[in-house]
RNA sequence: GCCAGGGUGGGGUAGUCGGUUAUCCUAAGGGACUGUGGAUCCCUCGACCCGGGUUCGAAUCUCGGCCCUGGCCCCA
């Protein structure tokens, strides 16, 4: 038997309902933002993302050559694409630009618990806005998000400055290594790593910027940054909005295009891939020859929301199943469309089955049999059962499906 | 790329120091039953992940691969 490819899934109904739901409160979050969705394609040019990333993401990905040798991936984030579009037609637009995007991913990648080859991710980017206002806004649209989704998260904040400030006399490999260490909480790889390069004096401000729970602590650490005026608003419009956060200054993201904000978002529940959000304001579309526009944004990986929430039931809306005899089976096709135009989901006998044999089946996945036989057809009515209680009674079929609207409405 | 544990009908399982026709539950299809169902009974369908090796004989032992689960690395 074939099998699908590793790290890919299926989904069945049932659980394609659940995500399509979870799915439509993250895009309704964005909404009510003032976000609004856009779609890239699903493989770009290679270049897109070394560029932004390097070469070495090129072992992480699907890459091809296509039928006109060029060097082409599948998309393994959606950030660069987006950016992408604001360079070729996004630059006109009246600023700032409020975009956010659901969207399939592929990295070529061990999988694991919360990890695949093929998963989704909720974004949105915030273009053109250089402001405490619009860190602040993307931060608490992600808090929305989250929390629409019906996940249970801690979320840190924190910003680069501070870090960057205390490794400012360091070349810039010296610096991402520290960085690489201190957002690892590798304390041990930290103090090799300093002892090795001489810098032991900063071992203690670096812990100790980590440690920091409010915004002053970090000065006191760091000392005071160009940047202080810009992170002091950003976390009191956070706090005059109760938003519940962690302030921590440990976040270093290791990217070099992430320029001032960052934050994280951690699932409660899960193991060892319990990262559901990243974000920050970042500089990205002058690689891709557009001008240095400010940005900010964030993803939110959605399947490990999914295992984050777990099981849930979903509402459960009424279903009818259409029985008829053969002299009924015109009406039946009539009446089935008549619920339809109603809204409500009708599921008519293919299998040319007995009376008793389409009750049987309708009473597996049904609310409501309408049956139609002889008597009906003669009659121009509908008999309808409710497959739970085991009442029937003959009746209009505008009757029939205002009592079954009637029990989807509770 | 590395480590550990796994893989038996669609789902869940029994069997394993090699030995009859691979067990049971469930689901699915049909029938008993052509105008009132979920019960019951009967029938049917359907599996040892793939490949090599050892052997008279392999689901069982062995080697390699694939895939799954969790962890490491990485994480845009």
């Amino acid at each position: 038997m074939l099998q699908k490819p590793r790290g890919t899934r299926d989904f069945l109904p049932d659980e394609m309902e659940r995500r399509r739901l979870i799915e439509r409160r993250m895009r309704d979050a964005g909404r009510r933002w003032g976000y609004r969705e856009v779609c890239t394609p699903d493989f770009e040019h290679l270049e897109l993302f070394t560029m932004k990333s390097g070469e070495g993401i090129i072992q992480e990905m699907y890459v091809f050559e296509d039928k006109g040798g060029r060097k082409m991936t599948l998309r393994p984030e959606v950030t660069a694409a987006v950016l992408r579009m604001y360079v070729n037609e996004g630059k006109v637009l009246p600023k700032p630009l409020r975009w956010c995007y659901f969207a399939d991913c592929f990295r070529y990648e061990r999988p694991q618990k919360g990890r695949y080859r093929q998963f989704w991710q909720f974004g949105v980017e915030l273009i053109g806005a250089d402001t405490a206002s619009a860190d602040a806004e993307v931060i608490m649209l992600a808090d929305d998000t989250l929390r629409s989704s019906g996940a249970t998260f801690d979320l840190h904040v924190g910003h680069l400055a501070p870090m960057k400030h205390l490794l400012s006399g360091l070349d810039p490999g010296d610096q991402r290594a520290i960085m690489a260490y201190l957002d690892k909480h590798d304390q041990k790889g930290l103090e090799t790593a300093l002892v090795e390069k001489n810098l032991t004096h900063l071992a203690e401000p670096l812990a100790a910027l980590g440690e920091c729970r409010t915004v002053s602590e970090v000065f006191e650490v760091a000392g005071d940054v160009p940047e202080r005026a810009r992170i002091e608003e950003t976390f009191s419009l956070l706090d005059s909005q109760n938003i519940d956060y962690r302030p921590d200054f440990g976040i270093a993201r290791g990217l070099d295009y992430y320029t001032g904000m960052v934050f994280e978002g951690f699932a409660k529940n899960l193991g060892a891939e319990n990262q559901i959000l990243g974000g920050g304001t970042y500089r990205l579309a002058h690689l891709f020859g557009g001008d240095d526009v400010a940005s900010c944004g964030f993803a939110i990986g959605f399947d490990r929301v999914m295992v984050s929430i777990g099981e849930f039931e979903l509402a459960h809306e009424p279903v009818v199943g259409v029985v008829c005899t053969p002299e009924g089976r015109a009406r039946a096709l009539e009446v089935a469309r008549a619920f339809r135009e109603a809204g409500i989901r009708a599921e008519a006998d293919l299998m040319q089955r007995g009376m008793g044999a389409q009750l049987s089946r309708a009473a597996k996945s049904a609310d409501f049999a309408v049956v139609l036989g002889k008597r009906e057809v003669e009659a121009g009515t509908v008999t309808l059962k409710n497959l739970h209680s085991g009442e029937q009674q003959e009746r209009s079929l505008e009757d029939a499906i205002a009592e079954v609207a009637r029990h989807g409405a509770c």
